[in-house]
RNA sequence: GCGGAUGUAGCUCAGCUGGUAGAGCGCCGGUUUGUGGUACCGGUUGUCGCGGGUUCGAGCCCCGUCAUUCGCCCCA
């Protein structure tokens, strides 16, 4: 037991852990090149404004949760706590704001300073699909449709719902936004310690409390519906029937109002029950104001981050582990020959590995224990005659092939071997 | 940041009302170097999370601390 431990809220990713990630991350790196999304790779730390002027300063996320530090020169840098609002500022730096719109896949590390519980670290990581210069409500569909599609991909589709909500453009969401300060303040007495904190940090986010006097105020509160100019009526509604196009299910859900500041309109949740209090398993809305907070022209744009750990979680089954051909020498064959056969096979696309040390019957056991598909065995009969003895491991299945067919054969023939599942 | 639970070998856990640690699995070696996943034999492993305190004596009691976990907050 040693005594260095790894970082509060940090994990490493080893085997079956390991593959459940690259699973997901492949996935979704596969499904997003259906939809032209394109994979953008931007540093894991930003100047901390990148972040602190774009998700609100009321937001926990910012004003305590942040990794932030003080460079040599004195600037403030800070890890990234998500991946929008540096996807946003990579557009403005890199002046493609001048080619939308532009899809763009990520994935990586994120940090925040939080409590960690299960399914949230305080190193985590997300994948995330942002598409960046479209207004339509075409676009916010093709972004939740690819978010579906990657569930279903993953096969957690049946576990996880999908609640809708407008918050409305900006007029509307101002508007709505008086109004619930004006009837939760009415309520004061009856609200909740930490209601009357939402109240002034972030109103929006009293509708969806837990608490249930809190509840009892927010099932007569004012309604968005209410507060929708045309427009925002009008997207609203054009979004929900090129959903129905899609033919994705959703249920629309008035309290989704996402805890960062800068969405607009459209807001979403894919939600489980299989994951506790952290039941949000990939959540995103639209955000028409974000690129011109970094500086850039206003760039209407819609895009979700899913969390890859609580993915990695739902996923059923692990991907199995790849399986190698074993070479096991017998006796004390030419090592050179040994040695070129080990590299023809590798470079013929098949996994071969040899043991380091052993008797036969510890070779075979170790073979065994690693699962290996094959065995080759390779002694001086074999080697005089051209030909190895190729046992299968699974049936038993033990037969003489000769070298010829085997390395003109290799690839198909031990196509099973090297596949990994995580592909 | 707030509240609850937990913390004994690599893993899962046992350890009765305090007397200085055990099992299973795993791992390593072997059952005479042309064959594994079965069987048999042998072996290995712990500052009982860490630091204090009470006691003649603590894995068991008390305090603190760290970590994990559940809920709140927040969020992926």
């Amino acid at each position: 037991m040693s005594s260095i431990q790894p970082v509060r809220g940090t994990h490493d990713l080893i085997g079956e852990q390991q593959r459940r990630h690259a699973h997901v991350v492949s996935v979704a790196r596969h499904i997003a090149g259906l939809y032209g999304f394109d994979e953008w790779a931007t540093p894991i730390f930003e100047e901390t404004r990148v972040f602190s002027r774009s998700l609100g300063d009321t937001s926990d996320v910012v004003s305590k949760e942040m990794y932030s530090f003080n460079d040599r020169d004195g600037e403030s840098l800070t890890l990234r706590p998500e991946g929008t609002a540096a996807i946003c500022r990579a557009l403005v730096t890199n002046g493609l704001t001048q080619s939308l719109p532009q899809k763009v896949f990520y994935a990586g590390p994120m940090f925040r300073y939080e409590r960690p519980q299960k399914g949230r670290y305080r190193q985590f990581h997300q994948i995330g699909a942002e598409l960046l210069g479209a207004a339509e409500p075409l676009a916010d569909a093709e972004a939740i449709a690819l978010a579906h599609q990657l569930l279903t991909a993953l096969g957690v589709a049946d576990d996880v719902t999908l609640e809708l909500n407008t918050l409305g453009d900006t007029a509307s969401r101002d508007a709505w936004r008086a109004a619930l300060v004006a009837y939760f303040s009415g309520h004061k007495d009856k609200l909740s310690e930490d209601s009357l904190n939402r109240l002034e940090k972030n109103p929006l986010r009293i509708l969806d409390s837990k608490d249930a006097g809190d509840r009892v105020l927010v099932a007569d509160a004012p309604m968005m519906e209410d507060f929708l100019t045309p427009e925002a009526r009008a997207f609203w509604d054009g979004l929900r029937r090129t959903l129905d196009g899609f033919g994705i299910a959703y249920k629309v859900n008035p309290s989704i109002v996402r805890g960062l500041d800068y969405y607009n309109h459209t807001t979403f949740e894919f939600v489980t029950r299989r994951l506790g209090s952290q039941g949000t398993v990939l959540a995103g809305g639209r955000y028409d104001g974000l690129v011109q907070q970094m500086g850039g022209p206003e760039v209407p744009s819609i895009g979700w981050a899913a969390g890859v750990e609580r993915l990695a979680m739902l996923l059923e089954e692990a991907p199995a582990a790849p399986r190698s051909v074993v070479i096991v020498p017998v006796g004390s064959p030419d090592e050179g020959a040994l040695l070129s056969i080990l590299q023809t096979l590798r470079q013929q696309g098949v996994r071969v590995e040899i043991g380091y040390r052993g008797s036969l019957r510890k070779r075979m056991e170790r073979a065994g224990k690693q699962n290996a598909s094959h065995v080759l065995f390779l002694g001086d009969d074999e080697l005089a005659r051209g030909s190895f003895r190729v046992k299968n491991m699974g049936t038993g299945e033990e037969a003489e092939v000769s070298r010829d067919t085997l390395f003109s054969n290799a690839a198909s023939m031990f196509a099973k071997a090297g596949e990994s599942a995580a592909q």
